[in-house]
Parts: structure tokens; sequence; C-alpha cells
DNA sequence: CCGCAAAAATGCAGACTCTGCAAGTTCGCG
DNA sequence: CGCGAACTTGCAGAGTCTGCATTTTTGCGG
């Protein structure tokens, strides 16, 4: 087993933090929340906070960029021959459907995210460091180097459809489903972008 | 004409906070320089500093955002029945011959985001602000919405493209021309990005 | 040319962020 | 058990950033 006590408290510590950051920003505002809070409501000392973190804004943003990591874990998992957007596609539906309360978490962190500009700096540079490791399983794939062209560009642009798509369901107020989006997002991606979808079908 | 000395003198501080920023943090490292030292090589006080920017970061940051936000500006006058990624390698390839002494700063200031980590975030925030009017210039053509997804994902789509190819070309240390790889991740885009490339011609 | 109202720059106080360093505490391995 | 590594914590200090009141510039109409 790799989990000893104390990586298992060390998480624990860690999500407390988050969590803690994302219910205060959410019922208080972001500007209104001092570290102090954050790390009183996840009872450890101040100092603690910035072992863990080195911003609020990181800590908010932390839970979703622990999530996107699982996706691209899972993505490893795939069947080696299946095609990447496709693999995506079934990851994406697959971790959209499971959800549990988790999902109604990231849903509020992503609205969080909307309303304070000063956080999408933050929520960019995480997705920024899951991109090396989506292009580094999209690279063996293809049996490619992690820096090459195709794996280097699928896995921002996968990234980037990702973004696009949960930005218009937010903007949809629920009156469409994520996962279509996701996928006609995608289906631009493996088409092309050199001309625009034909009118809806 | 809209540029009143009022507003000219203001781009200047604006630019010249900008160039010590840039400056300073190449030649001292990022985290050694303070705010203090940026608004005294402006001659300009601190307060004032953050009149003009929230953050070092920000004004490290600032010249690439007017640098990109000057391509979407071409970008617009591009013929309307131009293919929109024909129109960004044009406006690219245009630009990319052109520089004079901006080209050289740009670069300083490319090398500096990768050298500080820190600046990422702020570099793709920036980068986030100019995909909002790329997005529109992009709707226009098409004849869609700015909230469209095709122009939403095309956008963030280029600008990725842009980036990778960037970050590639930084590699490749003068290697390779920076206009090829941008052409062939735009290549790329418009083929879509079902299958890796087949093996180099 | 003059004087005025708007726009900028500035100084200052104060709250907060974040880091290094030097103790304490806790954990788990032998 | 008992020790060393790993964590947490407190503290001091430099620096960031904001609001507010004040002073200096600038553009304009008379």
């Amino acid at each position: 087993m790799t989990t000893g006590l104390r990586e298992r408290k060390k998480l624990r510590t860690r999500r407390a933090l988050g969590a803690a950051a994302l219910e205060l920003a959410v019922r208080h505002g972001l500007a209104e929340v001092t570290v102090e809070q954050i790390a009183e409501a996840a009872d450890v000392s101040p100092r603690t906070f910035f072992n863990y973190f080195s911003s609020k804004e990181e800590a908010v943003v932390a839970a979703d960029l622990e999530r996107a990591g699982e996706m691209v874990d899972r993505l490893a998992t795939r069947p080696a021959d299946e095609p990447v957007l496709e693999s995506v596609r079934a990851v994406t539906r697959a971790m959209l459907g499971e959800p549990g309360a988790r999902r109604k978490e990231w849903v509020r962190q992503v609205r969080l995210v909307r309303a304070n500009p000063a956080l999408v700096p933050h929520q960019l540079a995480a997705y920024a460091a899951i991109e090396q490791r989506l292009a580094a399983v999209i690279a063996e794939r293809a049996g490619m180097g992690a820096d090459d062209l195709y794996p280097a560009l699928t896995a921002t642009a996968v990234m980037a459809a990702t973004r696009v798509a949960t930005t218009r369901w937010l903007d949809s107020d629920g009156r469409t489903e994520l996962a279509d989006g996701i996928d006609e997002a995608l289906d631009l991606l493996t088409t092309g972008l050199g001309h625009p979808p034909s009118r809806a079908p």
C-alpha cells in the first residue's frame, strides 16, 4: 500500500483546506475571506495553510485540479487502440454519470470562478498542469514523444473543448446536457475547424 | 482623433512600467524585483503603479497582451470570405516578419515566463482576455453569435496552437522556424485531430 | 491668456499575504 | 521502546494592495 497514515492525514488536511476555502468564498465572497479564516475552518494554523497552498485562490481551485487529474488517470486505462478523442468522450461521460456530492461541489466551484475573474488565472494554471500529463498519455497512445506537436496540441485542444463546453453549459442554465456539449466540441475537433459546421441537423 | 495628449501620456506611462518590470525581472529575477523598484524605474510613485496594474506579474505580461490584441485587430481587417485559419496564418506570418526591436522584447518576455512558473497564470489570463475578442471576430466571419460553439472553440484552439508552437519553437532553440510550426499546428486543427498525422513527409 | 472642472498622481495608514527560521509534535520503523 | 524523519506551529519582517484625502496636470471655454 502506498498510503501510510501520514499520507492520508495530509490528504485530508489538504482537502479540508480546499473545501473550507470554497465554502467560505461561496458564502462570503472570495475577497472577504482571509487565509486566517480558512485555516481556522480547517482547524490548522495559518502558517500550515501556506505549507499546502500558496494562496487562497489555489486552494479554491485545488479540488478541480484533483478531479481533472483523475480524468487523466482514467484515460490511461482505456484500451490503447481506441482513438484518443473517443477515449476522452467515454471517460467524460463516465465521470459525469457517476457523481454524487462531488458534482455539486464542482458546479459550485465553477460558478465561483465565473463570478470571480481573479480566479481565472489560477484555474487555467491548474489546467495547464494537467495538460502536461494529458499530453504524455496521448503521446504514448500515438507512439510519439510527449513534446511532439500532435500530443501537445491535442491535449490543449481537449482541455479547451471541455472548458468551452462547460462555459456554454453554465450559460444555458440547465437547458442543455453537458455531456452533449462536450461531444459536440470533440466532434468539431475530430473533423477539423477549417469550416464552420453546416447548419444544425 | 481619439488620442488626446492625456491618453497618449497614459499609454506611455503604462508601457514604461511594463518595460521596466520586464527589464528588471530579466536582470535580477522576478522574485527579487519589488513594485517600488519598478515604479522608480518608470519614474512614478509606487501608488501609481497600482493604478495601472494590479501586480508586477501583470505588468510583465502587459506587452504580450497588447501584441496579441494587435493580432486580433489585424485579423478583423482580412477579407471576410477568407477561411479563418487562413487569415490567422497570414496575420501571424506578417507579424513575425515585420518585427524590429519589439520581437526581441517579446522573446525575452516569453523566456521569462518559461523561467518563472509564477507568471504562467498571468500569461494565460491575458490570452483568455484576447480569446473573447478573437471569438467575436470569428463569429462575425461565420455569421454566428460570439457564444456559439464554433467561434468559441476555434478561438481557444487557435490560441492553443500558437502557444504550443511557440513553446516548441523555444525548445528547439532556433533550429526551427516559428512560422512553420504555427502553420503545422493550424494544419492539424484544419484537418482534424481525430488521428495522429501520418509519418513525416 | 486665464481660470476651472475633470483626470491623474501621490502620500499615507492599515490590513493582509507570504516566507524563512527555529522550536515543538507526531508518526512509523527497527 | 525510542529515534529520526516528517509535520505543524509561532513569530518576525518584508512586501503587496487598497481606500481615502490631497496635490498636481491637463483640456477647454471664455
